[in-house]
DNA sequence: TCGTCCTGTGACGTTTTGTCGCAGGTGAAC
DNA sequence: GTTCACCTGCGACAAAACGTCACAGGACGA
């Protein structure tokens, strides 16, 4: 697959964050997805019986319910899609019931768009397609993580800190060192 | 259920580690379960075929093959079984898979004796799990990174390592030093 | 058989981490 | 205004990990 082929695939995207749905979704058009977004469960569930998407990009912690239990109601008003959870909340217990529940895919936040893509293609019909693009460097990864994680402290380190199980002093350090350009 | 409760139900319990599999066993007999063991590939086929065991726990590491290749000979030798992946390597891309092939549950090493007879009896999906709110540790985080890429580049290590930019031995070195329970 | 690549591994200098603790700031409660 | 609890910046040092190098042997395709 080259990076410009394009697969006019659709692809609903489902984030309560609206800045998030705007990037992703602007970022799979620009490969040559054609994209929706929806915010909450219901928007979801409008659009998924509307546009019966090909592809669904699921976050598990939308406003006042869990993305786990908006698997089986989306496969029901899309019997075809194939659902991606991604998630800044990743954990195995919560990968194995996704997919028991018919999730196709399971990514960890952050992921980068290659990653997201190769994860949507996953299991298509034709398993000789590779993955594409170069994964994220761990650097980055790791950059990305501590920086959401701080975000929802209000940019509290030590709390920070704590919630990762990393020592306050090593945390400063790392803020202090972005990681190389990609 | 009690802990006491006597079932009778039957499981093999498949880990290449002879050890393992005795401690394991006699647990689980203590528990009222009637149990066999394999430490290899074969011995499970013909075990699974001879005496269709109700559960079967399966490590993923068995010498020279992959645990996930053998689910689904397992199946087919005991159509009827659940499986219980049980791994010291545990990752979220080897449970999704775990689970695609039909594995019924999947949990990291070390794990006690109440959470793997819980694992066995869990049966649906739970959809009201909560997404865990503790975010992932930087370990664990990079850990999946590393297991993902590395499924992508179908296991091959030095790929992996320049595909992540980062020197062969220190991947080997991250990739033989699983991250702490969580 | 040969070439290329992969893999396991040890060794060593360099870099980073974990830990400890000092010092000063901030905001809430009283 | 004072006190308390917490946050933050930072230096120092021992321990741990990394980056690098290289050896050795296996696997696979030509």
């Amino acid at each position: 697959m080259t990076d410009t082929e394009p697969s006019n695939a659709s692809v609903l995207v489902v984030d309560d964050d609206p800045a998030f749905n705007r990037v992703l979704a602007r970022a799979l058009s620009q490969r040559g997805f054609e994209t929706h977004c929806a915010t909450d469960a219901e928007q979801a569930l409008v659009l998924a019986r509307a546009r019966m998407p090909e592809f669904i990009v699921l976050d598990l912690n939308l406003a006042g319910v869990s993305g786990l239990r908006l698997i089986r109601p989306l496969l029901e008003a899309s019997p075809d899609a194939r659902i991606l959870v991604l998630t800044g909340y990743a954990s195995i217990a919560t990968a194995v019931d996704a997919v028991k529940l018919g999730a196709t895919q399971y990514l960890a936040k952050p992921a980068d768009l290659d990653a997201i893509i190769n994860a949507l293609r996953a299991g298509e019909a034709n398993p000789d397609i590779k993955p594409g693009g170069a994964p994220m460097s761990v650097d980055r990864l790791e950059w990305e993580h501590l920086q959401r994680v701080l975000a929802e402290h209000d940019g509290n380190i030590s709390a920070t800190a704590r919630a990762l199980r990393m020592h306050r002093r090593t945390l400063q350090r790392k803020l202090a060192r972005p990681p190389a350009a990609e």
